[in-house]
RNA sequence: GCCCCCAUCGUCUAGUGGCCCAGGACGUGGCCCUCUCAAGGCCAAAACGGGGGUUCGAAACCCCCUGGGGGCACCA
């Protein structure tokens, strides 16, 4: 374990919409980290933006981060010494911070009006030129400025960003980044409404809260040199910068969609945490999935679980690189830590599906159900399909799948009649009973498997299930021989 | 249009100048096991984008090209 001192990372989302997992990883890392070094985590709502606001996003996010086991040690539901942490609430903070870098040269106030600005913009566009503010009000007047702000006039705070020379920021995975600092704007830092913009709020309050390490998307790659600045405006340290790649969907072209992204087979998997417990993901299994898109360990260890997850973190192992979601990867975890879970915690886990899909499925039932389902299940979802007929009364298969392969109507009918006097004369359901069944498919000519087939649909109603005999144990003889002698007659009336 | 980032099997990745005619995993194909479906076991196909350098020696370092991604708001 490396003796790095303590870290206090953030995860600062704008609540705007549903929470993926590309801002799940994030919070992961960052959440890892403090945990490694013995640091704190925080969570900062960062909802400058009232038009964009969404009053459900703030709810979901943190059910997303609780269910991931993500937990924070200061955030906006339990307070914390930098409280508030919800950046609304901070306002008067930036206004003071905005009025010092003016104060001091580094920012200035300015007059023109968005549409000023949008002309601007759409007049630069069409001489092919780079979109920047044109500097109108970057010299005015300390007193002439005054004057104006005094009379009510609207105005916004800019950043005084230098002409000439050259800006280097470091990020952690990808190096020393320069850039002429002419290619830079006058980024807007306090909004007309006197609300901070992000280039603002979040360097104050990443400073506020004394945070060491900046983990965030690769999106603000561009803006990053900017935000090296106006630490420099501050004077301040800069904190450890990492940026993060964005994730790309499961194809490999585009930046993955914030709504949904398409599985390779076709199918639609959604990029939600809530939507994949819905679907039946495991919590671990996903955090294992997440951790490893975009880092590693080694050449060969996959599997890890929290405590060494916290312990094998590194950020120097994160990969600059765009990753493409890959969902048959997570398949494959989840079935891995569906088959570690023993008997009652599956049983425990799967419970809440059955319950959805209206089964009623009692605790000791499920349990004994576990043994069955766990090895042929990717989600805890498709328990249901595989094992709802468990505890549904009405199992009669489809026609389409009768009288069953290779055989008629007559013949299975017979098959059935003569398994449902071998199993009414079984007590247990056991391999004894297997055995008679085996021999019994011997002497009516037909493979094991035809006549297991066959019980499969009558027992169960489907063409797949868990194993036969134990299924059978399960369900117990009377609703067995119930159901054969249902389908039996059911075939004897298709052969007439 | 301008700026920035990235580049190893289809995908996630290992690789920090010789251990690599490139390792692991998912997926794919084959075989085995088998009452279905899975799970499991074994095997296989599958990559250093291209061109220049540097070096005794490049997947690794530098440059160019190409490709991919991101950004250019009183959004974050």
């Amino acid at each position: 374990m490396p003796s790095t001192p303590p870290a206090r990372s953030r995860f600062a989302p704008s609540p705007t919409g549903r929470f993926h997992i590309g801002g799940a990883r994030t919070a992961l890392y960052d959440y890892l980290l403090a945990r490694q070094t013995g640091g704190q985590f925080i969570l900062r709502i960062e909802d400058t933006d009232q038009k964009r606001f969404d009053p459900s996003a703030e709810r979901e996010l943190m059910d997303s981060l609780r269910w991931l086991g993500i937990d924070w040690d200061e955030g906006p539901d339990i307070g914390g010494p930098c409280a508030p942490y919800r950046q609304s609430e901070r306002k008067p903070i930036y206004q003071r911070y905005a009025a010092d870098l003016v104060q001091r040269g580094h920012a200035y106030t300015c007059f023109c009006s968005s549409e000023r600005l949008a002309q601007m913009r759409q007049e630069q566009q069409k001489r092919k030129q780079p979109p920047r503010y044109d500097g109108t009000c970057r010299s005015l007047a300390t007193a002439e400025a005054q004057k104006r702000i005094d009379a009510g006039e609207p105005h916004v705070v800019r950043l005084r960003t230098p002409r000439q020379g050259k800006t280097t920021a470091v990020d952690l995975i990808r190096g020393p980044i320069t850039v002429e600092n002419a290619d830079l704007d006058d980024y807007i830092l306090l909004k007309s409404d006197g609300l901070a913009l992000y280039h603002l709020a979040a360097m104050v309050d990443d400073r506020e809260m004394a945070i060491t390490h900046v983990l965030r998307s690769s999106e603000w790659l561009p803006t990053f040199p900017l935000h090296v600045l106006i630490y420099q405006a501050f004077e301040w340290p800069q904190p450890v910068w990492v940026h993060l790649s964005v994730f790309l969907n499961p194809s490999g072209k585009g930046k993955m969609s914030k709504r949904h992204a398409v599985d390779g087979k076709g199918g639609v998997a959604s990029i939600f945490p809530l939507d994949m417990r819905a679907d039946g993901y495991l919590p671990e299994a996903v955090v294992n999935w997440l951790a490893l898109m975009g880092w590693s360990y080694d050449d060969h260890t996959e599997l890890f679980d929290r405590p060494s997850l916290i312990e094998k973190f590194s950020l120097a192992k994160l990969t600059p690189s765009p990753a493409a979601v890959n969902y048959s990867k997570l398949d494959h975890f989840n079935g891995l830590y569906i088959r570690a879970l023993p008997d009652d915690e599956l049983a425990r886990r799967v419970a809440p599906y059955f319950a959805q899909a209206g089964l009623k499925a009692e605790a000791d039932q499920l349990r004994r159900l576990a043994p069955l389902i766990r090895e042929r299940i990717r989600t805890l979802e498709e328990s249901i399909e595989l094992a709802g007929f468990f505890f549904r009364d009405d199992v009669s298969p489809a026609d389409d799948l009768l009288p069953g392969k290779d055989l008629t109507a007559r013949q299975a009918a017979q098959a059935l009649s003569r398994a449902q006097a071998l199993i009414g004369a079984s007590g247990a359901m056991d391999g004894a009973l297997e055995a008679s069944l085996r021999a019994l498919a011997d002497e009516l000519g037909l493979s094991a498997g035809a006549l297991f087939g066959l019980l499969r649909l009558a027992v169960t109603g489907q063409p797949v299930s868990p194993a036969l005999l134990e299924s059978m144990a399960i369900i117990g003889q009377p609703t067995v021989l119930q159901r054969v002698a249902a389908l039996a007659s059911r075939l004897e009336a298709f052969a007439a």
